[in-house]
DNA sequence: ATACCTGCAAAGTCTTTGCCTTAGG
DNA sequence: CCTAAGGCAAAGACTTTGCAGGTAT
């Protein structure tokens, strides 16, 4: 497990061509191409799982960046579409690049604190389906969380 | 659709009876039973979907109680297990009573803001009886949340 | 040149704690 | 009595905004 996604193991190359994709497409919702704003994509693409506003901080390029203009972007991209928020309890506010082939569904350890993608494909594009066409919903997106104990933290020791 | 679940309409005994279950168990924890307690217990039971800890502060009789204080029992019923925290993107720290037949699985509109139950039950049974027996993990639980919009918001106007 | 963006600082909001008084067991 | 719980107030953490100077186009 854990090799299901094309975003854990991009060259240099392949990731600078999807930020420069998604660049493109924020100059067309009028957008300016920044250094801040580079500085961030990269990052985001970087860090392959939700990630706190803080933890963006560390990230070296951006550690020098003013939080409002951290804060200001990342909602900016979020009303664009280009991230989505997450929420996991009360461990507070998570982001994430909103990449098409992107999971959405996460594992986190009660104890330990570990976060992981759920290691197999999601069952819930027939529930959706069924909200659709029996419920009459639209436009259904979902986000889902499993809490538990991973198998390194249930071993008694 | 909306009438799935019996905590929307119990009676006055029906929730005393809960009520004083819970106080029951919770006296065993070694908490008191005070006017302050009874009273959150009983708002949050009349609400039957996931609240802010501002919305408490709404109704009657809790109303007066301090926000330190309604704050400090949420708190301590979530570390006993009888409360359980939920959080649905941006829209703050929700709770509920954590009451053994309540759904975990919610939609949301992104329109009108209105949260419902899903209106049938959950196939992330089995999803979590696969992550414990092939990917070793133990006391699952989930939260589960579906964004768009709802058949009232979807018409055109 | 213009409109957007950034940094800085400050205001706002929500969460959390200290301390003394009150009250449950 | 003894200790948990409540009220009040203040501290803390995180989020959001105003404004002035800088930058992309």
């Amino acid at each position: 497990m854990g090799h299901h996604h094309s975003d854990c193991c991009l060259s240099d190359e392949e990731s600078e061509t999807i930020i420069g994709n998604i660049i493109a497409e924020l100059r067309d919702s009028g957008m300016r191409k920044t250094e801040a704003l580079e500085e961030l994509l990269r990052a985001m693409l970087a860090v392959h799982k939700p990630f706190l506003l803080s933890e963006l901080s560390e990230i070296p390029g951006l550690a020098e960046r003013d939080q409002a203009t951290i804060y200001r972007l990342v909602m900016k991209l979020k009303d664009l579409g280009k991230v989505r928020q997450l929420n996991f309890g009360d461990k507070g506010n998570f982001f994430q690049l909103n990449l098409a082939d992107h999971h959405h569904d996460y594992l986190l350890c009660e104890k330990c604190g570990e976060m992981t993608e759920v290691p197999f494909s999601c069952v819930l594009k027939e529930v959706e389906q069924r909200l659709k066409t029996e419920f009459g919903w639209k436009n259904l997106s979902h986000s889902l969380a499993f809490h538990g104990l991973c198998p390194d933290c249930s071993v008694p020791d």
